[in-house]
DNA sequence: AAAGCTTTCAACCGCGTGGGT
DNA sequence: AACCCACGCGGTTGAAAGCTT
């Protein structure tokens, strides 16, 4: 879900930054210039991987959706107990309370606060502070169930980055990145200019073989 | 079936912070 | 000390999906 892709034109007819959502030839762009290069600026970067993003938007984007330990679909209850837990120790210190939540982003936590978690807290807290209320709402027996559950699957993909080579073909072959950690920091800028060429060629390659005639660039 | 309403969440924006010069 | 730049954080927005009437 997301709004509509746009690209801005100034006065001069010059392309600048595309806002909106993502399409998948973008993630693919990004995904393959950060497996090869690494993060090493994410204001210049966007240049050198072909894509009409700010900075701002192509680290938004790897943060919270493409880096491959990213844990996506629903929270399990004890996501939730830690998240509520979390947040009446911490407040929206929203980063905090995800570096508890491995594999969670700052702003997943954040969106199912304000969707799910915070009705649930102030209810609890009206039904605390009126005793006589005798109404228990699903919500509330799922608290109860939360927890009984084992809490052994939280981390459970925080290896996981399979997806990396079936979506990334050309690079199959070369050294496997460690993306945990902030190994991928550090990495050095892309350097010369063949050597750009010679990655993106390598895309275009594969790419042509899916009709993905797009990423013929050069 | 379709119109209207609600929910969800990806993405944007503005601001604060820290490092470099 | 002052300025610049890159990054990260938290609040907010708005389109799409889902639901209700």
């Amino acid at each position: 879900m997301s709004t509509p892709s746009s690209e801005i034109i100034n006065r001069d007819g010059l392309k600048k930054v595309k806002k909106g959502a993502w399409s998948h030839e973008e993630d693919q762009m990004l995904i393959s210039y950060v497996t090869r290069y690494g993060i090493w600026n994410w204001t210049q970067m966007p240049r050198f991987a072909g894509l009409s993003r700010s900075g701002k938007s192509c680290r938004l984007r790897w943060m919270n959706y493409l880096k491959p330990n990213v844990k996506k679909g629903s929270f399990s209850k004890e996501e939730e107990e830690i998240i509520i837990h979390s947040h009446s120790v911490l407040g929206n210190r929203w980063s905090e309370i995800a570096s508890k939540l491995p594999g969670r982003t700052d702003n997943s936590i954040k969106n199912h606060w304000h969707v799910h978690l915070k009705k649930r807290t102030t209810d609890h807290h009206n039904n605390l502070s009126t005793p006589n209320t005798i109404e228990q709402d699903d919500d509330d027996i799922d608290d109860v169930e939360m927890i009984q559950q084992p809490a052994n699957h939280i981390n459970e993909n925080a290896d996981d980055f399979s997806f990396l080579s079936s979506s990334l073909t050309p690079l199959e072959d070369q050294e496997i990145v460690d993306f945990r950690d902030d190994y991928y920091y550090d990495m050095g800028s892309p350097g010369t200019v063949d050597e750009l060429q010679c990655f993106w060629q390598q895309l275009c390659y594969e790419n042509l073989d899916h009709g993905n005639s797009h990423m013929n660039m050069f």
